[in-house]
DNA sequence: TCTCAATAGAGTTCACATTCACAAAGTATT
DNA sequence: AATACTTTGTGAATGTGAACTCTATTGAGA
């Protein structure tokens, strides 16, 4: 019996609907139909009214969502009206691309500690983040960060896990392409980029 | 009335399972059975079965699958039994990162050509690929490179995307955060990372 | 004030995906 | 050969999400 729980494909296309109007807030636009969204984003406007139904949203018929306030509305849903410190564990090619993000800001995370093995990597300073060694992982607890981003090689995909649960994270965004035992009380979403690419051919046409 | 079609949420895990199957097959096992597979993979034995029951894989009662056989009929099924020549665009954190991704190969990819408009990266070596100019893109038809990777900034993805599509694009892996307009008979697929990440919060325990 | 166009929100139906349970088919053991 | 065990393949039940329709509400303009 769910009472409130919003849909799950919902949530993972709240983010999208958020940036897109972050971008028009900017541009200092008031307000906006589901039409006008769907057009933007590539998707159905009955979808977006539908997911924004799930939590009691009211547009206004006629004219359609005010902006600032869908903002923070979906902000709250989505635990992100709080500033999230996160951890990056491995600084090679693709850690060092993340650190290097622009956009995880707009969603309100600060990558704030980077780790990794590699005593040439260690004490080197990297957009105000000094590389640290993975030993200091048990500081996490106390500097308050409980979110993780894993970008080392598979085979040390596992072991960095536990040693990130043991230090109280909470959620981890794992790059590896593997599957990554832990408790149940942590959540963990796997990008493994190579698997997404490996679906392409199938919807090509033959050519 | 479809025929043999196989489910969109099969296919995108088909890719997860040869992963596995090819990590199997180099330690030279022959057989696996889905309850196995399953304990590998994080998934249920179920789910295993039904996937494969799609496309008329029969593994054998008591044994399993065998597993040379699986990875055949996948790779087949994926498209993935001929090398994939594939084209990068934008060279910058990201797309470097990308260049030295080494799991694109296991799945038969070779990326054969980087462009970048920036004329201090252009002429730059990686990994034996050159990084050309984008008004280079023309090329590709030629070169028989049909399948691209975005990896440029969100307000230059649309024009890219559009470059790509004239140069007989069929399948585009997107890593910018914005949804592109394409024919129909071109398949995107967008992978946004700062989405994935802002979908954590929501399903951490408050601490 | 009345009418009309635009648009939200709820309800319905349909399509797809997951889960489950079990018979059938194979292997191993005695 | 008989029995116990393992594992597949699949039909049915259940759950979930998408697509579409319809009605009510609002704003704007005659």
């Amino acid at each position: 019996m769910r009472y409130h729980k919003i849909a799950d494909e919902t949530i993972r296309r709240l983010p999208i609907y958020l940036r897109g109007l972050l971008s028009l807030s900017e541009q200092n636009q008031a307000n906006i139909s589901s039409k006008d969204m769907a057009d933007i984003l590539g998707v159905n406007p009955w979808q977006i009214r539908k997911d924004f139904s799930y939590f009691g949203v009211f547009g206004t018929a006629g004219v359609g969502y005010n902006i600032k306030k869908l903002i923070k509305q979906i902000k709250k849903i989505l635990k992100l009206d709080v500033v999230h410190k996160a951890a990056l564990v491995g600084a090679g090619n693709l850690g060092l691309a993340i650190l290097a993000y622009p956009d995880f800001g707009i969603y309100g995370f600060d990558i704030a500690a980077a780790f990794d093995t590699n005593p040439k990597k260690i004490g080197r300073k990297v957009k105000n983040i000094t590389i640290e060694d993975v030993s200091n992982l048990s500081t996490l607890k106390k500097r308050k960060i409980n979110l993780a981003i894993i970008a080392v090689s598979w085979d040390k995909a596992q072991q960095t896990a536990d040693a990130l649960v043991k230090a109280g994270i909470k959620g981890i965004l794992n790059f590896s392409p593997c599957y990554i035992r832990v408790p149940k009380k942590v959540k963990v979403i796997t990008i493994d980029i190579a698997t997404d690419l490996a679906r392409l051919p199938y919807y090509m046409p033959a050519s």
